[in-house]
RNA sequence: GCAAGGGUGGCGGAGUGGUCAAACGCACCUGACUGUAAAUCAGGCCUCGUGAGAGUACGGGGGUUCGAGUCCCUCCCCUUGCA
């Protein structure tokens, strides 16, 4: 049964179409392409990364010059991924005393200066808002699928902790800048609705997690919900022993998720999961594999048109 | 013409009497890649064989030696110095 769902999602910077795939940009650039190659691809957005971006330029240096739409000279709408997925990165590349999430926060090693250094929700939500993007998302803790029940517990229960913090924070950066937020806002509208305008303020997508167990994203999507967000994102790293990716938690998942918004498969690339997710109405997508597997020499060509002269 | 140094796999470049089918790069091939610290990682890359393994290689020819890419002679070619 397809409810791929045809929305539109407004921004500050534009409305996107739903559903949407938006590749990753880890310093505003995606793999070499110029923004006139992206638009010929007929991509409309992009991600980038908030903990790149921040160790190496400084968000502060970007809000001087203008926030990533001017520092990119790119006008369509960005979204900016907490930094949580890239310090989990680095924590489970080196474990140690330095690389470790407790509830303050995640704390880890830059691997290029060697300083240990500290990503709170506060934190992040600062950065994102310095850099200037049109979608947000409140740091998390991601996991794999198959943690203790224990560890499950305790990453659903400090995400929600963070996603509070982070909503404060998000409230009372709009309020320094005198922006107004209400839970009646919708970001998400039906196609020809009459009030297709830009959207007055950036969203804000908090992400569930409970890994592989259902309860557990039952009860990590209530509480977000609770606390109310413009999107409700998938986290973690839902993909199976076998590499594939959890269709059957997919599904659970997003039928657990208020349909009036937005609904973000975080992390799939995969064009058939794309396909099939979008069609149990996941509305938006990002991920790094099309754009990796491209610079490794990978060609996606549809079903039945491989030529083996192409290897893949 | 004289002098000196060289000619090794697709390329660069190790190797100076046995453990060399040839280090190490590059290129190439295959596999991996899922909120980008992955422009990475794993394997292959003379021929035949799934494999153990076998065969043929170090400019050409000849020689010394149990054994030569490595030593000697000769021929061909390249680079540099002197005329």
């Amino acid at each position: 049964m397809s409810v791929l769902r045809n929305k539109i999602i407004k921004t500050i910077a534009g409305n996107i179409i739903t559903p949407t795939f938006l590749p990753d940009a880890t310093y505003g650039s995606i793999g070499g392409l110029s923004f006139v190659d992206l638009e010929s691809t007929g991509i409309k957005e992009i991600v980038t990364t908030t903990l790149h971006l921040e160790k190496k330029l400084g968000s502060d240096y970007v809000q001087k010059l203008g926030g990533l739409h001017k520092f990119f000279s790119y006008d369509r709408p960005i979204l900016t991924d907490s930094g949580g997925f890239q310090v989990f990165s680095l924590i489970h590349r080196r474990k140690s005393k330095l690389n470790e999430i407790t509830d303050e926060g995640a704390s880890f090693v830059d691997p290029i200066t060697g300083q240990k250094d500290l990503l709170t929700p506060e934190s992040s939500l600062t950065i994102q808002h310095k850099l200037g993007s049109d979608i947000r998302v409140v740091l998390d803790e991601p996991l794999g699928m198959n943690d203790t029940p224990e560890v499950v517990e305790s990453s659903v229960r400090r995400t929600t902790a963070w996603a509070k913090r982070s909503k404060a924070q998000y409230l009372k950066l709009l309020e320094q800048e005198g922006i107004t937020y209400s839970n009646k806002d919708t970001a998400l509208i039906e196609i020809g609705s009459a009030d297709e305008s830009s959207f007055h303020r950036p969203l804000l997508g908090a992400v569930v997690q409970g890994g592989g167990n259902h309860e557990m994203r039952k009860r990590s999507a209530e509480e977000l919900i609770e606390i109310g967000f413009d999107s409700y994102n998938f986290g973690g790293f839902p993909i199976k022993e076998d590499g594939r990716l959890d269709l059957e938690l997919s599904e659970y998942l997003v039928n657990l998720l208020p349909t009036d918004k937005i609904r973000y498969a975080m992390g799939i690339g995969n064009p058939d999961d794309v396909i099939a997710l979008a069609h149990m109405g996941w509305d938006m997508f990002d991920c790094v594999l099309p754009t990796r597997n491209a610079r490794h020499g990978y060609l996606y060509v549809p079903k039945g048109e491989g030529d083996k002269d192409f290897g893949n």
